[in-house]
DNA sequence: AAAATATAGTCAACTTGATTGACTATATTT
DNA sequence: AAATATAGTCAATCAAGTTGACTATATTTT
């Protein structure tokens, strides 16, 4: 991609390669401390699980995946040692997910990351125009949304 | 999602929320005129093709998947009526992948869209501020390539 | 000019992350 | 008490990608 390419981008690819750029920055950290065998969508489940964990139908209509396939990621995430399953305690049927020790180790360390590549863009941009720029997003995103709050996180592609 | 949550979100969660609900808002639109089988990848795809078509390679390199990947993409397309198979003028290995009339009909749509869209923002935000995010955001993808423009666009997830 | 190597594209087999459908056990409503 | 709904699991399947092997043509080296 050549320059005169990348500024005549429309807003929708902006995003795009934003967040590919974000997205790719953390793991690519998250797995330089020894977390590489976690995929984005398991930071946003563990979002979806702080503090108090979820069951598993939350965890699924937050992802915006089936409950099969959050029966999957949670089997995997046992595995490697980030969740464990509880007992529901009034509902027999359910089952509580919580973070284990390395899991909430994971969730300290995004948040670390995270918060030092907001810091270098705001030594880029300035605090103020970083906060507009959230605050231009989660207008977007709410009118695109027609009012409502989103109700998941996975992108489509 | 309740509002506080949405209020405290990270940069990286912001993005992912907005590019979700930008690109299906546009291939919602999409289905609605008739291209429902249209997957937002294509959409990048057929940004590298205009307007004078690219290689399988080419694409493969823009869009960050194998040239295999890429074949199946074509072959996919060209029996939707996207795009055809064109000889490379000057080696004989190669092919060019050109759009087809109904492969404009979708790129002009998706820039009509595209375009209501930041409209639709500019009387929420403001043209000034619509310009200020989307320089905010070159630099933020600029800077976390280290400097290097965008190589390709797939986002991982 | 011939030989060696590299490149563009295709075919086939496989992997991965999801899906749908069927099922069990427990909760809730009628 | 019976009927229906819900939480989670198991199994089969699907979709979109991958890796590896191959053919045909280009390019580089000798």
């Amino acid at each position: 991609m050549n320059h005169s390419v990348f500024n005549e981008l429309d807003l929708t690819s902006l995003l795009s390669l934003s967040f590919s750029a974000s997205i790719n920055e953390l793991h690519v950290r998250l797995s330089e401390l020894g977390f590489g065998d976690i995929r984005p969508v398991h930071g946003f489940m563990f979002k979806c699980m702080t503090p108090n964990g979820a069951t598993g139908i939350e965890i699924a209509e937050y992802l915006g995946i089936t409950k099969q396939a959050v029966s999957k990621m949670v089997d995997y995430l046992e595995k490697s040692g980030y969740v464990m399953k509880q007992a529901h305690p009034t509902d027999k049927r359910g089952k509580i997910i919580v973070l284990t020790e390395r899991g909430w180790l994971v969730v300290k360390a995004k948040e670390e990351i995270l918060t030092e590549m907001e810091q270098r863009l705001i030594e880029n941009i300035g605090a103020e125009r970083l906060h507009m720029l959230k605050e231009d997003l989660k207008k977007l995103v709410y009118e695109t949304n027609e009012g409502k709050l989103p109700s998941m996180f996975k992108p489509i592609w």
